[in-house]
DNA sequence: GAAACTTGTTTTAAGCTTAAAATAAATTCA
DNA sequence: TGAATTTATTTTAAGCTTAAAACAAGTTTC
């Protein structure tokens, strides 16, 4: 069979003919699927064994690393979701006792959120069974797999970033 | 320094105690802030360049790969939501005239969805500038990068598939 | 100090998403 | 055949999520 050449303009350079980012695309929608697909059997399994959901779990484990708690615009930067999200979710999770808020000392807008002794106490227990469900579904991946794969995130999360950052300002 | 040799139990096997996984899960959560963080984008992009929502276009994309239609049910597995999430999408994209239900001829309880003429124009239209944009988000990663993250991601969704199938049979 | 602005949060309306229960049609099998 | 099971879809109730608008308190600038 025929090569087909690539169609040249005047100053020798491709033409600017519809581009082809197909592989691109393909990238995206598996890295797409995995997240789908281990995002999916998380919460299955928090649902099942803690009768906890995954937002709820989210927000705790944010709080648990912040002892002296954080305000829902950190929390909404952290956890990469809307105020008008947050509010309600810790609304939900003050009622059930597991977080209490304060308004701020240094600005009467702002709350602090930390979670209560019951709500530290119930989120450990839960993200120790958490970790080995993560571990076991990357099992069949190798020590050195784990660290590319670890890399070539950290340089697409980087890449992302600036495209989104160029773009938005 | 001394090594800290592993504490063998009676039957000569590493003895049940806390295993450190958090490599794993910094793995797990580094994967989701690239999906999260390129889906909120996508999702940005599409709301301000043509007025549709991600769930909207992803529909859009399966039956524009099927131009014979597919059933609710194929389309809840390829999507990877619930049934009764799709039937609500449907109703939705049925009315606004992108796509149309025909009762199955083989089985009376399966529809069969199609894209319109006019689903399927404004489909492609969309679709053309998505690619850009994702090849756009991925663009700091070279070509082998990007070959060696698709080997990784397949070797991972292969990972997580054997280990769910594990669990829930 | 007042006006302009920025920042922190809530509200609203719409749509997305799920799990579980219900319904209905098809299939299996005794 | 008829009962039991499976499969395709819808309904329901609850919660999640967003964007946009509103509000309220802080900061900047003149």
């Amino acid at each position: 069979m025929d090569d087909q050449p690539i169609p040249l303009d005047a100053e020798t350079k491709a033409v600017e003919q519809p581009e082809d980012h197909r592989d691109e695309l393909r990238l995206w929608l598996r890295l797409l699927t995995c997240s789908t697909l281990i995002e999916g059997e998380v919460r299955r399994r928090l649902r099942e064994s803690f009768d906890v959901t995954l937002p709820r779990f989210d927000l705790m484990a944010q709080l648990d690393k912040a002892p002296d708690g954080m305000t829902l615009s950190d929390l909404s930067k952290r956890m990469m979701v809307s105020n008008g999200n947050l509010t309600g979710l810790v609304e939900r999770l003050a009622a059930s006792g597991h977080l209490d808020r304060q308004v701020s000392r240094t600005d009467r807008r702002a709350q602090v959120i930390r979670l209560t002794a019951a709500g530290r106490a119930e989120f450990r227990a839960m993200a120790a069974e958490h970790e080995g469900w993560i571990a076991e579904l990357f099992s069949d991946l190798s020590r050195k797999e784990q660290a590319d794969l670890m890399r070539l995130l950290a340089k697409t999360k980087l890449s992302a970033r600036r495209a989104i950052a160029g773009e938005t300002q």
